[in-house]
RNA sequence: GGGCCGGUAGCUCAGUUGGUUAGAGCGCACCCCUGAUAAGGGUGAGGUCGCAAGUUCGAAUCUUGCUCGGCCCA
């Protein structure tokens, strides 16, 4: 029976006087002073201070100089409030674009923007006025703007800080801002472009309007609540239908024929102008069936109705539940094709008014027409619709603007205006976004009954209605005056904007590929940019308007005066009082005709009286179009170039700044000012659901930051799937965490193992045994996979193949197998020299490889072997050795190799076998790989010996051999447990000799 | 409501033009080691590939519908 390793240990103790030595002290340990637990909320910010008193930006450049350059532009973030995690992505996301094109060894250097104008900030600082009881009305704008800059600057001095944390490293001490003068002022310049090009003009729209704010609203600043409005059925008369005999039929009855039409906005039906029809749509001439115990008689006997055939069931429900008295049905006589309605007329209910209500309404033809909802006839006004808008336009209807700015109609508007009262005299005008005004009780139900148009109302429509972000108030659409940059004018490059950006995105790269689709989808169908907004935290649109021919006055030398004027001063430097000096160019009291070198128009001066000075200001999405203009092509950044190599933003830019972008440079440039275009996803909660302050689900990466440090926030960023939402938590992040300490582990153990690595020691790769050669080439392949990862934007193959090679390759396999050599072989034999040689290039490839992801961690790596080295975020992509081995062969013995440690496990569960080195293996010769001889199976499985047999299967047995007392392995020369093995033998002599 | 995108083990991700028992790493369970030790090694258990139809000899992969989630738009 063997013993037991237990009991020959005892027994060595009592019998062996040299089995009593502890060799501990004479074998090779791993020493390192990088400590295993990292620690990094605490160590980061000093590598950061190291950073910074070193100028590493500064510094880089310098490094970089002459390189070719890889410029990424960073997108705008608003200077408004904390970093949150879509920042913290976004950021690392740029960040490590930036720190892989530098480590490929390219010039890539990184300028942080933040958008300083708009209305967040306006409501801002409005608010603080509102606690101050303040009114904003009665602050200069100067003064007003002054506080607007403030706020954002103080956001903007914010963030830098939270993302320097983050480990960003750029330009931050200075970045480029919307609101410096400067920026302002091309801006301004940008805007003179379009102008001078015939692209820009002054139109009306019905836009987004916030009765609250007084103001127009952008996409962005609209959000959906769910509400519940008023729905009714109004039905207007038809006086003509040329083209429907099925209607002239009737009327020629003696039947009145109405449509009816359904809104969920009643406010509208005072400005109605026309209505819509879909051509394709079948339409039914229908009367009612059956009516019980009908008190309010607005059902004429002889009215007839038209309305979509497949929506007579849903108007037969609203007439019933409208009036639980009234219970009535419509049945259909006769139906016909939406197109006979061409050139029908109809009348307003409110006819009888006279005035704007007795034109009759023409029944117009609508693509836009559906039966999902409503009768399949649509009331239209060109004021309060996009549809309606440009329906009524192209036949020639224009907008009325009958609702003011604060939400009421005109004073002199016939119905509800401001004589309007009731017969209390009381006035019944109020703000159309008012819910008693709207309701089935309201003075517009109220008239529309009286006059027997109101077929149904009720207060109980459920639906999704756009509201302010900021107040919260219901919108309107309502038709402005605005500037808009046209998509299809012909410009002189003899193709429109629309096309010029259209040959632009096929010039683009897009990373992912699908972002291509989107971009292209949104530019096809998007209508004219409308540039303009009625606030005053922005830059102006400063253009002057000739009263008298509304004629946009182009001057190149009255623009060149303002832009030079803004550009000093910033946008208050468009102030009526430099009217006159804008337009003609010297002061109202100069008199030309003592000047010299003067024009003739000049002694006929410009009358400022005779121009409108635009008031309105720029949308800020123009402000971040021109980016490009005022960062890349500046001389105030000259590490810059135009145009970008890449723009890397959210999925959410491809309607903004993506676009705003494409837009601008299209229209003055002729071309992207991108060569390439990355999207990212959007982070959600651990259950894939979006996150809100509300739901109490966001996590904040400044409070990750200070749990698990930079590092890991950005090890989480570059582990996910950035192309699409992804997600983070409390258990994502502990496993980010297990992945971060495996990589540092790996780095550790580096580090103990070269331990006083000297010049002299490595070997070069043909003297080195075959694992070592072997390793190199994994080596190789990954750093393969890692440029091909790099090149593609692909973090997440890049992150995993590092930490796989580190655990599965270095870790479990090659460390593992080289331990003994390492720990135990004579410092000076060549086979520890090879080991530690490819260690040592292991070493020097990782830390730069980790350098873009770990950027602190691999920084404080890198100081702990080289303490007095620079950092390590100057050092360039390695030159790793190509070392040609046969990866079939080595794939065939690792495979051989798990079968191995498979069929030992039975052994170890049953105590037979402890360590693997107990193991005495047999397998099958024909598993065997070419050129291993059973001595390089032993080792590089970690066994006492394996042999090969003609078997079918590996198979196990206990070695009866000794355990060398320093080694640990187990070997026939080795006389009795806890004596020395040859080798050990010489090491130990030779150690005991020095 | 419309357009686009996505739903593969507990987690993060691979799955080439449809083709043998769907993979990896981590985590987990168990075992070993105690000379990388709040480490290291090994083995193993986890998936009806969102659901349902369809095309096909064969579908995670193609088609349709549904569902859940996201971005954008209304």
């Amino acid at each position: 029976m063997r013993r037991s390793a237990k009991a020959s240990k005892r027994q060595n103790h009592m019998t062996d006087e040299t089995a009593k030595r502890d060799y501990k002290d004479t074998v090779f340990l791993p020493k390192t002073a990088f400590p295993m637990k990292a620690g990094l909320p605490q160590k980061e910010p000093g590598i950061l201070a190291r950073w910074q008193a070193a100028d590493q930006y500064e510094q880089l450049r310098k490094a970089r100089a002459g390189r070719e350059k890889f410029i990424l532009h960073d997108g705008p973030p608003y200077a408004n409030g904390d970093m949150h995690i879509g920042h913290a992505l976004n950021h690392v996301l740029k960040d490590t674009v930036v720190r892989t094109q530098t480590l490929l060894g390219k010039d890539a250097p990184y300028v942080p923007g933040w958008d300083c104008h708009g209305l967040p900030i306006e409501w801002k600082v409005e608010e603080l006025y509102r606690k101050k009881k303040r009114n904003k009305n009665e602050v200069e704008p100067k003064e007003f703007r002054a506080e607007c800059r403030a706020y954002a600057q103080k956001w903007v001095d914010v963030q830098r800080e939270q993302l320097k944390r983050l480990g960003i490293g750029g330009r931050w001490d200075k970045p480029y801002l919307t609101m410096r003068p400067e920026a302002e002022g091309q801006i301004v310049a940008e805007l003179m472009k379009f102008a001078e090009s015939g692209q820009l003009y002054r139109g009306s729209k019905p836009v987004m309007w916030s009765a609250v704010e007084e103001t127009a609203l952008a996409e962005a600043e609209v959000e959906y609540e769910d509400i519940v409005s008023t729905q009714i059925d109004v039905a207007f008369e038809i006086v003509d239908a040329p083209n429907c005999r099925t209607i002239e039929k009737s009327r020629e009855l003696g039947h009145e024929v109405h449509a009816i039409v359904w809104t969920t906005t009643p406010w509208t039906i005072p400005v109605n102008q026309a209505l819509a029809f879909g051509p394709e749509i079948e339409y039914a001439l229908i009367q009612e069936e059956e009516r019980i115990d009908a008190e309010d008689d607005i059902w004429v006997e002889n009215r007839r109705y038209i309305v979509a055939t497949s929506l007579v069931a849903s108007l037969n429900t609203r007439m019933r539940e409208n009036d639980h008295q009234n219970l009535l049905r419509f049945k259909v006589l006769e139906t016909f094709e939406g197109r006979q309605l061409a050139d029908t007329l109809a009348v307003h209910p409110m006819h009888k008014l006279g005035g704007f209500y007795a034109k009759p309404r023409p029944m117009l033809a609508g693509d836009f027409v559906t039966t999902d909802s409503g009768t399949g006839l649509v009331h239209m006004s060109p004021d309060h619709g996009e549809d309606d808008f440009d329906l009524c336009k192209a036949n020639g209807i224009d907008p009325v603007f009958a609702v003011m700015r604060d939400g009421r109609y005109r004073d002199d508007w016939l119905w509800l205006g401001a004589g309007d009262v009731d017969g209390e005299g009381k006035a019944r005008r109020r703000s159309v976004i008012n819910k008693p005004f709207n309701s089935s009780e309201g003075p517009i139900c109220s008239d529309l009954r009286e006059a027997g148009a109101l077929l149904s109302a009720s207060d109980d429509y459920a639906h999704s209605y756009p509201h302010s972000w900021r107040s919260k108030a219901k919108l309107i659409y309502r038709c402005t005056p605005q500037w808009f940059i046209g998509m299809d004018e012909q410009l002189s490059s003899d193709a429109t904007l629309r096309e010029t950006a259209m040959k632009a995105i096929s010039d683009t790269r897009f990373i992912p590929e699908k972002g291509r689709n989107r971009l292209t989808s949104m530019v096809e169908g998007r209508p004219d940019w409308l540039i303009s907004r009625q606030r005053a935290w922005g830059v102006p649109i400063a253009l002057f308007v000739h009263r008298e021919t509304g004629q946009l006055l182009v001057d190149t030398e009255v623009n060149a005066r303002i832009v030079a004027a803004v550009a000093t001063e910033g946008v208050d430097a468009w102030d009526e009082a430099r009217a006159y000096f804008y337009l003609n160019g010297y002061e109202a009291g100069d008199d030309p005709a003592a000047m010299e070198g003067v024009m003739l128009q000049e002694k006929f001066p410009r009358d400022p009286d005779d121009y409108e000075m635009i008031a309105d200001i720029l949308d800020v999405w123009f402000d971040s179009g021109c980016t490009h203009a005022f960062v890349l092509e500046s001389d105030e950044w000259p590490e810059l170039q135009s145009p970008a190599d890449l723009y890397l933003e959210g999925s959410d830019q491809h309607r903004g700044w993506f676009q705003s972008s494409l837009l601008e440079s299209c229209g003055t440039r002729g071309r992207a000012p991108y060569d390439a275009v990355l999207t990212h996803g959007f982070t959600m909660d651990p259950k894939g659901m979006k996150m809100s302050k509300s739901l109490g689900n966001t996590v904040d990466p400044l409070k990750v930051m200070e749990q698990y440090g930079a590092d890991i926030i950005r090890l989480w960023a570059l582990s996910v799937d950035y192309t699409e939402d992804h997600r983070i938590g409390d258990e994502i992040l502990k496993g980010v965490g297990d992945q971060y300490r495996k990589l540092r582990n790996t780095f550790r153990y580096m580090l103990g193992a070269l331990e006083g690595f000297s010049d002299d020691e490595p070997l070069p790769e043909s003297a080195m045994p075959e694992l070592e050669r072997y390793v190199l080439m994994l080596l190789g392949e990954l750093d393969a996979k890692l440029k091909r990862a790099i090149d593609d934007f692909d973090f997440n193959t890049y992150v995993r193949a590092l930490t796989e090679f580190a655990a599965e390759d270095l870790s479990a396999f090659y460390f593992d197998i080289r331990k003994d050599g390492l720990y135990c072989d004579a410092p000076e034999s060549m086979k520890r020299r090879a080991n530690r040689s490819v260690i040592n290039i292991i070493f020097h490839a990782l830390v730069r490889y980790a350098a873009p992801v770990l950027v602190f961690t691999s920084e404080e790596v890198w100081h702990s072997r080289f303490p007095d080295a620079g950092s390590v975020h100057f050092l360039e992509w390695p030159e790793v050795p190509t070392v040609e081995t046969d990866p079939a062969r080595w794939a065939n013995l690792r495979a051989l190799r798990e079968k191995v440690t498979e069929a030992i496990e039975p052994l170890r569960r049953e105590k037979i076998i402890r360590s693997g080195l107990e193991a005495e293996v047999v397998v099958p010769e024909s598993a065997v790989p070419e050129g291993f001889s059973d001595a390089d199976l032993a080792e590089l499985f970690i066994t006492a010996s394996v042999t090969r047999g003609q078997v079918d299967a590996v198979s196990i047995a206990r070695t009866s051999y000794s355990k060398c007392g320093r080694c640990w392995r187990l070997l026939p020369e080795v006389p009795e447990d806890g004596a020395l093995c040859g080798r050990c033998d010489s090491v130990v002599s030779a150690l005991d000799a020095a």
